[in-house]
DNA sequence: TTGAAAGCGCTAACAT
DNA sequence: ATGTTAGCGCTTTCAA
């Protein structure tokens, strides 16, 4: 089933199925109607392979993630979908391992699939315009934006929020409820990603308001699931047990902590405030419900879709910060 | 960047080069050697349009998914993209919404994409032959089948567990325990799928214990979200505030209820136990943490890509059934 | 063992 | 407004 056999059955000429197809104007109603019902009884599907290569570039845009379990990328690949979807174009999904590198798995989708642009759904903080030069098409860092490396601002986009600034919130937050003995959980302390800089926000709450640092309150799990984050609150816990409050990177990570404490015997939030950084759906529904900052993740979605589709049509580039929102949860409380 | 480039590069044919990239026997070393060196200085990456454009075929296996935010199902795309990669395919995820079709999404799919196979994952049980006919290559359902349908066994594979006897199961656990007045939340009950066959299984284990059927435990929610969930159960208590048990036809249903029993003041195991189905990560960090049957979601997810690539190179297709594991949480204990 | 050449299905000049 | 035709980059006969 080719343009060809729709061309012999509606009794016109190849050219204008594909006028047709790709609606163009020059097009006799009459004539148009015509393919079009052909097209319908004979269930045409135009091969994208065959488009794809004669426009030189296809209509997908690709997603580089790091594992789709990430509940919180989740949803943000969720709202990317459907927007990708409304803006006409279709969507294929790169999933890569832990130690594989989003930048050269991007560009090389980007060639062979031909794609008109990639979106790197987290990723590391820390490209150089050498890496990102091979990516060849427009590209925006979703959930992330190049923190401590050196690209041009003109060449990428990203949307995403400020680490910094929102661990910082969330540690002020803590710290106005009176807590001073507040222990952290996180990933890595120089990943030069999301980790080290909510860690970054952590330090400098803590400094503003005049606490001393301490290191035996840091505690870095490797990766970020929750059984390591499990583990590791309870190892914080067997060399701490007086911290008053603890910041959990992520929602995740904070919901097997607040877990890990009650195995111990140790009440949330009565003897210890847990706060947390994504806002996911189930953390709404945990016992105590977790406190956290919500990302806005349709939004995120969204926007990374619409400034590509905005870059691939020719507009520029742009570094787009949204804001978190405060979701009061049962987990915060002042120290007894 | 063409095969072209490459074969002037390395001074040989544009035949020699396609040799060399599809492992053809007949090449001389020494000239494979040369043009695999050229492969990678250049960066070439071969344009798979154009590929799949002369095979007819592209290497690409389709996933048609309703959302992606269910976290069982995104468990399952994890297992699913690794596996589809360690068999030298490439994965296009497609999500429809909820009163899409996944049977003529897919088929679109299939013609636009040309893709060699097509996983469903999701979906609903009762599609006849007419239907599935649109499909034109080897499909595997994923974490379903045909039970309602008419289907011939040949035309289709499918990886899933037992929705009735599991759910059985789940229902005669409670039975163990001393419950009598066992409450359902789920989604419908004729929906000719999942929902319906675990309503199945929850009325049976009922009436094989003996117990009557009791029309107001159950509590029908709007779709599955979480929100539904917690609202329903609220409602189901307001209702009927004697139930002692609860089985939630999945993980995140069970949790949302717990939290709902919760707010409404009843303990969870010790006024209510809990029991659900799915066995997600994030269940087994809950407080208290739920009992659930664990689908096997690596393992669907491997079993459906190996069933599939099979049938694409000619073997049979094949109905796989699965087995759920329990894991004792802390939300069943017995009537007081 | 290698090269030349014919398409795969489509779009976009160009021609009418 | 419609048809004709030259490729897009690749694989695969067919010849050499």
């Amino acid at each position: 089933m080719t343009i060809k056999d729709v061309a012999e059955y509606s009794g016109v000429s190849i050219s204008t199925i594909s006028r047709v197809l790709n609606n163009h104007p020059d097009v006799r109603e009459e004539v148009r109607a015509k393919v079009l019902a052909a097209i319908k009884e004979l269930h045409y599907v135009p091969n994208s392979s065959a488009r794809d290569l004669v426009k030189t570039q296809s209509d997908a845009i690709g997603i580089v993630v790091r594992g789709v379990e990430n509940p919180f990328l989740t949803s943000v690949i969720s709202s990317i979908e459907k927007a990708i979807s409304n803006a006409g174009y279709t969507m294929v999904i790169h999933q890569i391992g832990t130690e594989d590198d989003e930048v050269s798995a991007g560009a090389g989708l980007v060639r062979s699939k031909r794609l008109c642009g990639l979106i790197l759904l987290g990723g590391r903080f820390d490209y150089t315009p050498g890496q990102t030069a091979t990516i060849e098409v427009p590209f925006v860092c979703c959930t992330y934006t190049n923190s401590f490396g050196s690209l041009d601002k003109k060449s990428y986009s990203s949307v995403f929020i400020d680490d910094y600034a929102e661990a910082y919130k969330a540690v002020k937050l803590l710290i106005e409820n009176g807590h001073r003995k507040i222990a952290i959980l996180l990933g890595a302390t120089d990943d030069h990603s999301i980790s080290e800089l909510r860690y970054k926000g952590y330090c400098d709450a803590l400094s503003d308001a005049g606490i001393e640092f301490d290191e035996s309150l840091i505690e870095r799990t490797q990766g970020y699931s929750m059984k390591k984050a499990y583990d590791s609150t309870k190892r914080l816990y067997a060399r701490r047990d007086d911290f008053t409050a603890l910041f959990a990177i992520s929602d995740s990570m904070g919901i097997a902590a607040i877990k890990a404490l009650h195995n111990l015997g140790v009440r949330v939030p009565d003897d210890c405030s847990v706060i947390a950084i994504d806002g996911i759906e189930v953390s709404k529904y945990t016992i105590p419900a977790l406190t956290t900052l919500i990302q806005p993740r349709k939004l995120i979605g969204h926007e990374a879709v619409r400034i590509l589709v905005d870059v691939i049509k020719g507009k520029k580039n742009c570094q787009l910060r949204v804001e978190t929102e405060l979701r009061i949860g049962e987990t915060v409380a002042p120290p007894k």
